[in-house]
DNA sequence: AAGCTAGTCAACCGCCACTCC
DNA sequence: CGGAGTGGCGGTTGACTAGCT
């Protein structure tokens, strides 16, 4: 069968030659890509654009980083999978020089087998439940007394899916206004500031695929009337821990963090005093002209990369990290 | 040395979304 | 509006290799 393009020609299948290689490297350095489709008959090659495509993106980019994943990429992997699930293309935007191809076999070959190994479903990063019965009762000690927070997003998900609770840090809320002076609560979004409210409260947020990767539907459940989920994971993972959240409150996860932590950190920090008006969301997609523009970086396509840089990446990532520190890899 | 098995990874397949006519 | 062409993506396959018996 094959793709439009392929059907109609004669073409080269299987692994890439040399000489191949040579030609196609030859004639997009020279030319470029405008068209893959013509990209073959061009460059003298008895092979369809999108195979050319595919070996120019996964072989012969020049930017390419070969090699085993480090800790650092393999952690990562991990952080935006928990996110994304099995968007390896948005996946791999974290991860420069890395590709889609590469990031999914590195997930089937390795970091799959080790989530089980862990006893965690490596599709939704949750406890297997064969594995619940001790209900986490002989974790380490720094992730038995977190205060856990329920969190679920599914910005790709389909319906009837249920999706893996992300470790995540969302933009802190804007400031508690005064009592004379309600706080806005744009349609979707209910916020409730925990420095005023029961501090034990579960907060259920829950990112909803409106429009392609669309509106953020942020609701919050009471755990008085709400119970929090029941299938969390209890090591922690999906769980947002109320001073990762609020960064108001921020205080150290672990005793033992390190000063490269510390240093992102402070980094983190800072950027955040910088950028204060980051945190003047409206989830109605309404651009308020208040700095960068969140409200329709959630209306947009590529909303998963821009919310993650903007949000995960920074600080979810590197706070989380030592709890991933946590477990044993034995890859 | 030969055969088997499991792991890795490049490449293909099929689908979807988008653009253009 | 609808079909063709194309790019992009995720799932899957199959060739190759290393390790074991």
């Amino acid at each position: 069968m094959g793709h439009h393009c392929c059907s109609k020609q004669k073409v080269k299948r299987g692994l890439w030659s040399p000489e191949e290689d040579e030609k196609l490297v030859k004639y997009i350095t020279t030319h470029g890509h405008s068209c893959w489709s013509s990209v073959p008959k061009h460059a003298g090659l008895q092979r369809c654009g999108k195979s050319c495509r595919l070996r120019w993106i996964n072989y012969l980019r020049p930017d390419l980083k070969r090699g085993s994943f480090s800790a650092q990429e393999e952690r990562t992997i991990i952080d935006v999978h928990r996110i994304l699930g099995n968007r390896w293309a948005q996946i791999a935007k974290h991860l420069p020089g890395r590709t889609d191809n590469e990031v999914k076999n590195f997930w089937n070959s390795c970091i799959k087998k080790k989530l089980i190994a862990q006893g965690l479903d490596p599709k939704t990063h949750n406890l297997i439940p064969s594995h619940t019965k001790n209900n986490g009762c002989n974790l380490p000690r720094v992730l038995q007394h977190q205060t856990c927070t329920p969190f679920t997003m599914n910005s790709h998900m389909r319906v009837g899916e249920t999706m893996n609770p992300p470790f995540i840090n969302l933009p802190p809320p804007p400031p508690p206004p005064p009592l004379h002076d309600p706080i806005q609560i744009p349609t979707g979004f209910q916020y409730e500031d925990p420095r005023t409210t029961d501090p034990n409260s579960a907060l259920l947020w829950s990112v909803k695929d409106q429009i392609p990767h669309a509106t953020m539907d942020l609701a919050h459940t009471s755990s008085l009337e709400n119970p929090p989920i029941s299938s969390f994971n209890p090591l922690g993972f999906g769980f947002l821990d109320d001073n990762c959240l609020w960064p108001s409150s921020v205080e150290p996860l672990e005793a033992q963090q390190n000063p490269q932590q510390d240093h992102q950190n402070q980094n983190l920090q800072q950027q955040e005093q910088q950028q204060p008006k980051m945190y003047e969301m409206d989830f109605d997609g309404r651009n308020e002209e208040k700095g960068p523009d969140m409200g329709n970086a959630y209306n947009r396509p590529n909303f998963d990369l821009e919310f993650m840089d903007s949000t995960l990446l920074p600080c979810g990532i590197f706070n989380n990290s030592s709890s991933m520190e946590q477990l044993p890899w034995d890859c």
